[in-house]
Parts: C-alpha cells; structure tokens; sequence
DNA sequence: CTGTTAGCGCTTTCAA
DNA sequence: TTGAAAGCGCTAACAG
C-alpha cells in the first residue's frame, strides 16, 4: 500500500494542485512554507512515494544506467561493477546489469533493451562486439562509455588501465631476475589489444637489446583452464622455459598450476605474473605477483564520465589508470 | 536516432491507428498479416524501438526486479546474482543491483528506491535487517523474496541452503577423522541462523553421544580477516584444536592463514572446513574442504519464485536447497 | 480485424 | 506563489 497513492490524491487531500504537491516534493523553493508544510504532512499521513516510472516519461530521464560485463562471476568484472555501482548510487543513479559471456549478439541484445528501458546511459565492459562493427554500435542517441580498452568513434569516453605499460612491467621484472625463455599466456587473440601489446614489447625489447622473439605469446581462454593449457603447451614445446607473464590472475593461477603439474617449482623454475590483481592473487599458493589495476575506480570512472556527458561537462575522452606491479612470492 | 520515433510516427505513415501498431508489437495475433506486415516495414524504416516506460506506465509492469545484496564483490553473492541475472534474462525481466555492504539502513534505501522505480519483485539478499523490523519492512505492496534465510511473515517467499545440515555434515566430518577439539568460526553472532545452527549441532552431539561442549563458536566477520582473527584466537586459547569449521569459504581461507602463522601444518595439525564452496576454494593451497551450496541455483529460484509470485502460480513459500560436503586437501 | 477514447502519474508550459 | 491545460508514449477497454 504505498504506490497506490498518487499525486493527485496528496493534492486534494492537502486542497492544492497536483503542480504544488510536484514542487514539494522536488524541491522546488517557489512554495510558500505553510503550504509546504501542509504538503509534506498530507504526504506523511498518506505514505506518498513518487513513480519514477511517471517522473521519467515526463522528464525523459530515468537516472538509470545500464552495465555490460561478460561474466559478473569473474572478481574482475564484480569490482568493476561494484565501482560503478557505488559512483551511481552516490550521484542518484541505479544500475541495470547485464551479462554476456563474451558473446557479441547478447551485447547487442543488451544495449537494445537498455534503450528501450530509456537508461541515460550505458557502461560496456570489455567488449567482444568486432573492432569494425563497433562504431555502428556506439551510433546511437543512448551515450555509451567503454571500459577495458581504447576509445572509438562514436563512444562518449573509454577507461581502461595502461596494459601495455603493464605488460612491460611484468616482462622487465622478469627480466632483472635473469628470466630469458619467456612465455606470455595471452588471453583471446586479434583484438586490439592483443596487437598492441605485442607492439609495445616489441619496442622495449628493440630500445633495450633484448630479442623480440624472446617473448612467445600464446592465445588461451581468460580463466584457469586457459592458463593451464596454455602453460603446459609452452613448457612442452620449450622445457627452458623459465617465466610466464598471464592475461590475468585467473590464467596466472592455471598457469601455476600448470607448472608443478609439469613437475617445475614456481617461482624457482618458473616465475609466473599475473594482471590485474584481483582479491585472489594474494590468496592463493605461492602469492601471485601481479601487475594491479585500480578495477573499483575504473567503475567509478566510466560512471563519472557518463555523468559528466550527461551534464555537457567537459571531460576526457579517453582515461588511461596506471597499473603497478605488486611483487609477491610466484615471482619474487 | 531511434527512441525519437514513436508508435504514432509508424501509425501516421503506415496508415493505421496506433492501437494497431502496438498489436503488431505485442504480437497480438489480431492484425491482418497484410497490415502486420506494412507496420513491420514501417517500422524497420523508421527505425522504431518501443519505450518501455511508456509501456510500464500503462500496463503497470517493469519487467524489473531489483536484488539487494551486502557486496558484489564477494564471490558467493556474485554468483547468487550471476543466477538471478541468468534467470531473469530468460524470462524478459531485467536486474536492478544494489550493493548495501552489511548496512541495513541501506538496505531500506535499497528498497524504497525500487519501489519507487517500480520494480515487479524484489530479491533481498542475506539481510542484516533485525528480525524484529522484517514483517514490517515487508509489508509492501512489492513483492520480497529472502534469500540466505528462513521465510518471516511478509515475504513471499524464502531460498536458502541447509546450513545447519551443512553445518552437521562438517562436523561430522571432522569427528569421523578423530579430530575431537572442533572451533566453529561462526560469522556473525545474533543472527536467526546463529541459534538454530547451534541448537541443530546440540541435538547432534546429544545423539551421537558427543559433548556438545565439544564444538566452540566463534563470532567472527565473515570475511579473510575475521577468519584469521577467530581461528588465531582459537588456537591461543586452546593449542589443542585440531579442527576449524568456517561460516564461509572466505573465513576459512584466513583461518589456514592463521593455522601456518601459528606453526600448525594444514590439515596435519589442523583440519579446516570452509562453506559454500565458491571457485576460489579449490584454487587456493591447501585447497579447501568444504560444504557447497547451489549459489547459482538460490539467484534462479528467488527469480522463480517472483515469476510465480506475479503470475498467481502456487509455489513453496521456503526452498531449501541441499548441501553437500566437497572434499579436498584442507581436510580430506 | 481495426479504430476511438481514455487514461497510467508525473512534469511542463503558460497564466493568473 | 499557485493553478490549469497539455502531453510524455504507450495500452486498456470498448465499439464498430
């Protein structure tokens, strides 16, 4: 019994005008204080409680933001969301959350019923939609940020950390500790930042005397099971191999586990770095040395971007985060 | 370019009413395929996507449910939601998250905000809500279903884990391997659960001829720290424990902490069983013994139950979902 | 099968 | 400072 009750019920039951009991109730200074407080008692008595779903087809907002992440499951993604969560609901915003397992039409099919729901504003989250479709995607009146990779025609803004810079942190870790067959574990191959990160290793291992073929990079799935895989192939294709630099903390841990099914000790034989630094990393066997990423805030970023668009505010287009590593003991 | 054409726009150029139009969106089959077929190309021309706010305002329905929980971020409730999403998705509904980390005023906030949003159910997670205020918290017009606890007068309805057989099978365990000095790292105090779990073990211990005095409970936060603080403690007071039962996967990941700092070997010394048996559990080392729960399952049941809930279709009003005893290093 | 008439509950003009 | 009128975009309930 709370919904049932409507403007225009408080409006009579107070003997005014629909129009002064929506001033009231907004906020509005022009109300004469007695008639104020006539109002806001009506409204007490009554338990009066606005339908934003009214508010909304009027005012054409609807302090909603839609969220798409491939897998709420995965800690990244959760802080991520939780970052954004925690930014909207400061600012007076509520989160529509939606997963796709990484898969392109359920990301499409999410931003369409986001924009049907009208939300002011959509967050994807590592997008698998083809580099080449995706500003047909972005093309639309419903302002969308990317996070976890680089700005595009047609998107409002991207947040992402500065992986390459992360992956040369983790690689030149390695390197100091005399770690020469290095393997890194990739993630999906062919998007974009694949290429670029092999671009920036390239670059460093060029200006520093390295050989760019040092690094083999092999593609494997974002989770445990990839880094397992992944690691046992690279160790059997070369038992020399003395460091692992992972996609993530999740293909570090597959990739441990990898190594002492091969019978190698990590981090003695076989020194593995992870990314991103989820709660995990500092909880499993060895410790996972990581390259961090400030994943709440990256939430909390694209949420303030959207805002900041929303208000025809002035803001970035592009927010890189740093990363740092976060030496522990699989690779000390 | 899309949400700006509206039902009127296809009606005008197709040269129907608008009550046709949103037959043919409707799929209501009472429209001359020859009609329904110009509509359709109308709109593919103009673009048209309906708004589903106008559409809730006057069918008073969001296909939204919104679900409250104390922390994204923690894997159990991830997956919770992960279930409800899935769930959700499949029935046209969308997901309106709230994060209330343990605080019931916001858990409150939580609830009156959807309200207002009109959402067609709620799921509310795990509620730090005192007992005593629940019925009234409840009694809304907005359908409730509780997860993580018993039904209380008010909800429709409740999803939860047996975790006072839960509990039992742990011990059980742990007496089996003659380990006979048993902690149980308890999570909060004062909670419904608390008692009954205490009350279930008491009943046990009279049966099977145990000392019920035999198990000492904790209270602890129900994360690593408190783990690790509970089982420390534990220990000081009695270096004679040999087991330690979790309230969760989280708590006893810091109760092994504890049992190394202190000198003991996992399980060797000490046997430590955790809850709920989120991914994490088998990643860490040792990895975890521990007593898991349907978590995806309780998201899709609470989502179920608010299907049916809405639909006028009969439905339990408590689901109990099993729980099993996952055996691994930490206690094998 | 199709159209007309009313709203859903709120805000936005514009007057008074 | 307050109110009246109109409308946001859609569907419900009748007619025809």
């Amino acid at each position: 019994m709370s919904s049932r009750v409507t403007l225009a019920d408080v409006a009579q039951r107070a003997g005014v005008s629909t129009q002064t009991v929506s001033r009231v109730v907004n906020h509005n200074p022009a109300v004469r204080p007695e008639t104020r407080a006539r109002v806001l008692e009506v409204i007490g008595e009554l338990g009066y409680r606005p339908n934003t779903v009214a508010r909304s087809l009027a005012t054409r907002r609807t302090m909603t933001f839609g969220i798409v992440v491939p897998d709420i499951g995965n800690p990244y993604f959760a802080d991520v969301v939780r970052g954004a969560e925690d930014a909207a609901r400061g600012l007076g915003y509520q989160i529509l959350l939606c997963n796709t397992d990484q898969m392109p039409e359920r990301e499409l099919t999410a931003i369409e019923a986001f924009q049907e729901k009208q939300v002011d504003g959509i967050i994807l989250c590592s997008t698998r939609i083809p580099e080449e479709d995706l500003p047909d995607t972005l093309r639309t009146h419903t302002p969308i940020v990317l996070t976890g990779r680089e700005w595009v025609e047609g998107a409002v803004g991207a947040v992402h950390a500065d992986d390459d810079r992360g992956l040369l942190l983790a690689i030149k870790h390695l390197l100091q500790r005399e770690r020469r067959n290095i393997v890194f574990a990739a993630g999906r191959p062919g998007g974009p930042g694949h290429a670029r990160r092999m671009r920036a290793w390239h670059e460093f291992a060029d200006s520093a005397g390295y050989c760019a073929e040092q690094l083999v990079a092999i593609p494997c799935a974002t989770n445990p099971a990839g880094g397992q895989e992944a690691a046992s192939q690279a160790l059997r294709d070369n038992p020399e191999v003395d460091g692992i630099v992972c996609f993530n903390d999740l293909v570090a841990i597959g990739a441990v586990h990898a190594c002492i099914e091969a019978g190698k000790r990590v981090p003695e034989d076989v020194a593995v770095v992870g990314m991103t630094d989820i709660a995990l990393a500092s909880l499993v066997e060895p410790p996972l040395t990581t390259v961090g990423h400030a994943k709440h805030e990256l939430g909390k970023q694209a949420v303030a971007m959207l805002v900041d668009h929303l208000a025809s505010r002035a803001h970035e287009r592009e927010i890189v985060l740093k990363t740092e590593l976060v030496v522990r003991a699989s690779a000390p």
